[in-house]
This record gives structure tokens, sequence and C-alpha cells, in this order.
DNA sequence: GTTTAACCCTGCACGC
DNA sequence: TGCGTGCAGGGTTAAA
């Protein structure tokens, strides 16, 4: 799940779970449930914290859910590769790999959904936030106000590392992972292996544009599900953006530009697509 | 500083 | 049919 996913997620639990109070909050008693809670040394630690709050808003840092609690405290959730949250209620039966079931008052539950279990949840006080490591080191999101294109020309000129593997690190810029990422360069005309410090004014006006335009479209659409991988929203509908994608998964196809095939090469493990035409 | 490889998991497609 | 291999939208760490 990547930045429009999760937006599309931050967005669905505000409208449709903000308000509620947690009457019960149940870890599975499964290795990988434990996973989902690693920091957590026992459930209750985990449990306790949640169970007779109320919800009370849902902010989103690069890929990390924050939902906000009325003790102080805040519930982080990371989805990693394969996590989701499913709106649900006691005559739904529970999927497998299902790891944390939240079950409100007001009736109905939320479910915490992994097979991977590179996930995540834990819950930490709202002054202790700023302790965490991983959100004190997430980078600029492309939809803050701070995000203009000034500011990132000096971040792109202080680096110079490869244009693909810097949009992929959460450290430079948050919420672009493998398949933004392609689209972003591909909508930008630009080649993965181009380096940060060389790009033109012009191409960094380019690029700039290229992800305010694919994050806000993805969005729109509400996120990408691809055929093998099973992102979908809270209540289980898959979003449209996969038919936007111009590179990504079109290995050999015609460009939709060019008709050029579509072609491969693999960036620090990961399967990168691009159009050997269209971007240089 | 940047890049690479290994690792953390499960499920699925593919080739033999 | 069965089995091994490689790959998948995430990220961290250590070493080169």
């Amino acid at each position: 799940m990547e930045l429009p996913e999760v937006e599309v997620m931050r967005r669905d639990l505000e409208k449709d779970v903000v308000g509620r109070r947690v009457k019960t909050a149940e870890v599975k008693t499964s290795r990988n449930a434990m996973r989902v809670i690693r920091r957590h040394g026992k459930r209750k630690e985990f449990t306790s914290r949640l169970e007779g709050r109320k919800l009370s808003k849902v902010e989103r840092r690069g890929k990390y859910l924050l939902v906000h609690l009325d003790s102080g405290d805040v519930l982080v959730t990371h989805f990693g590769m394969s996590g989701q949250f499913q709106r649900g209620n006691g005559r739904v039966a529970i999927e497998p790999h299902t790891h944390v079931v939240l079950t409100f008052q007001q009736g109905g539950d939320l479910r915490f959904i992994d097979p991977r279990t590179f996930g995540e949840m834990f819950v930490t006080s709202a002054d202790e936030i700023g302790k965490v490591k991983e959100l004190q080191h997430i980078a600029i999101d492309p939809l803050d106000q701070v995000f203009t294109w000034p500011t990132f020309q000096y971040l792109l000129a202080e680096r110079g590392a490869k244009m693909k593997q810097l949009l992929m690190d959460q450290k430079f810029i948050s919420g672009l992972g493998n398949i933004y990422s392609d689209e972003v360069l591909f909508a930008a005309g630009l080649r993965y292996d181009r380096v940060s410090d060389t790009l033109s004014s012009q191409e960094v006006r380019r690029l700039y544009r290229a992800i305010q335009e694919t994050i806000q479209e993805a969005i729109k659409l509400r996120g990408t599900t691809l055929d093998d991988e099973a992102y979908v929203d809270l209540f289980g509908k898959p979003g449209e953006y996969q038919g936007e994608l111009k590179v990504y998964g079109r290995e050999g196809e015609p460009c939709r530009r060019c008709r050029s095939p579509i072609e491969t090469v693999k960036v620090s493990q990961r399967t990168s697509y691009f159009c050997p035409q269209c971007q240089s």
C-alpha cells in the first residue's frame, strides 16, 4: 500500500469509524498476530489501551496511519506489503490472517488482516509519538503545503542518488513505493537511473508536477488494485487506478504514448518498469 | 554518502 | 499431480 491507498483508507476511517468507541480489542493467538504487535511484549499492553476508548481523529504520515484516541493515546498502523483494514460485524466470518479485531460499542468491528505480516500496529502516547524513530525520519509529504517545487529542487540538489531509489526512500520523500515511483518517472519523462543533482530546472519542475498529478489522480480513483495483489478499501472495494497505469506491470506491452515495448530493470531488488523511448 | 544483499513472512504462478 | 523456484505494492541492517 502506497500513499494514495493509505490516504483513501484514512478518509474512509475518518468518515466511518471516528466517533465510535472500542468495546473489545482482540489480538489473535497466532505467532503472526504477535508479530503484528511486535513492539508490545504482551497482548494486554496493546488491548488495554484501546478498550473503552473513543476514536477521535485519523491522520496520515507517509504510509503510516495514526488513529487518535480520546485517552491521548495513538494507534499507529503500517500496512507493509499486504496489510489492510476491513469493516465487519459479528455475522461476517473472520478471514484467515486476521490478526486484530476492534469491536465497537455502536456495533460492527474493524479488522486488521495481513498475510505476510510486514505490517505493524502499536499504541503509544501522543507525547511519545515524536520519539518513534520511523515516524521521526519520515520526509516531506507530497500533499503537504510545504512541498513546493523550489524546496524539492533544493532537496534534489543536495543528493547524488539515482532517481528511482531516491523517490522510494521514505527519508527523502514520503509515500511513494514501487508502483507510483515508476509512474511518476514516466510522467516526468525521466529514466530510473538519472542522478538527482544533475536534473535541469525544467526536469525538476516536470518531476514535481508528475508527483502531484499522479498522486492526486490515484487518490481520486481510490488507489491501485492489481490482479495478483489484493488492495481493497475499508469496505472491500478495489481501486480503479490500475486502468491508468502507464508502465507498471506492463513489461513487453506497447507504451501508451510511443508504442515502444515497456522494459524492466532490477533496482535494489525491485522490478522497475520504464519506456526506453519516452524516458531519458 | 550511496548501493547492495540478506532478512523478515505467505501465497501464487510457473516450469520441469 | 507434485515440487522447487522466484516473485510480490514494505522496510531495516550491515557491509562494500
